[in-house]
DNA sequence: TGTAATGCATAATGACCCAA
DNA sequence: TTGGGTCATTATGCATTACA
């Protein structure tokens, strides 16, 4: 018997168990993310929850694709899913929607009103695709740019070369923020973000206000708690996934991809942890 | 029977590293 | 500088299969 044939029982005995793999009610959330039987045409055998669980391998891993243990579906297999995935936005809208759910059950609003924005500058590995220098960091590489909501979720990601100023990169994700949540418009960044130039940036984009918070902040008693600590503890809970340790991708898109990818893993352990 | 969708191997491409 | 090697990504080809 073929190793891709084995039976899920089989597949669930401790040695073929990762980690990484999906709880039951994890997959039950995304179960009804993942696309329709199509009405024409071959039907479907593979199972789409060994593709997540294969994809969600490799993000905490880091591994290569050649490498994905035998006993997941085929790696081109698995490869086809995860970039049409990509050209269907699928894992911008896994996300959103957990995102939402996750709000929900914290008893939130499912829209949040304030995001905290900061960027991460990443190597590039040698497989090419757009990158630049970032003079600051000493980093030739891409930058992960993301906005989270005041529970640390990523609402919105862009990556984009490194050499691209946070004050210029952040009207990109503005621009996501506002198909993803129009009612969030208050923004709060690090000195990165000051200036008229990005103010002007934002008021054409819409509505947008943001707000500075100093990394040296001396004022005297009490201290507006300083929300930049949200967004750093969120690229922290990124940087376990090991395949974002450093930027391995080709194209801009398969890098957000992933960040989505290791968001969407937080944010499933998450929503199941809190449940009970 | 023809069509559309699927599974998946394989090749090609492009970028980059390294050693000679 | 060149040639070999690694990987991500894209393209291609072919066998399968449900359904009208």
């Amino acid at each position: 018997m073929a190793w891709t044939e084995i039976t899920r029982a089989q597949y669930r005995r401790d040695d073929l168990e990762y980690a990484s793999d999906l709880r039951d009610a994890e997959w039950a959330l995304i179960a009804p993310l993942m696309p329709e039987k199509k009405r024409l045409g071959r039907p479907r055998r593979t199972d789409l929850r060994r593709v997540m669980e294969a994809i969600l391998y490799i993000v905490t891993t880091g591994c290569q694709w050649r490498q994905l243990p035998r006993h997941f579906p085929a790696f081109t297999t698995v490869q086809g899913y995860f970039y049409r995935w990509i050209r269907e936005g699928r894992w911008e809208a896994i996300n959103h929607i957990l995102v939402i759910l996750s709000r929900e059950q914290d008893g939130r609003d499912a829209t949040p009103s304030v995001g905290i924005i900061d960027s991460q500058s990443v190597k590039t590995a040698e497989n090419g695709g757009p990158r630049g220098y970032d003079a600051g960091k000493k980093i030739r590489g891409r930058k992960r740019h993301i906005t989270t909501d005041t529970l640390g979720h990523v609402v919105a990601a862009v990556v984009h070369p490194a050499d691209i100023q946070d004050r210029d990169g952040a009207p990109l994700v503005a621009t996501r923020i506002r198909s993803l949540f129009p009612w969030l418009r208050h923004l709060i960044g690090d000195g990165g973000y000051a200036g008229e130039k990005l103010r002007g940036a934002l008021a054409e984009l819409g509505r947008w206000t943001i707000e500075i918070v100093k990394r040296s902040d001396r004022a005297e008693g009490f201290v507006v708690l300083p929300k930049r600590w949200i967004v750093e503890r969120s690229f922290a809970w990124l940087g376990r996934c090991r395949r974002l340790t450093k930027d391995v991708e080709a194209t801009i898109s398969s890098s957000h991809a992933w960040l989505m990818i290791a968001h969407i893993r937080r944010v499933l352990r998450k929503i199941n942890q809190t449940a009970f």
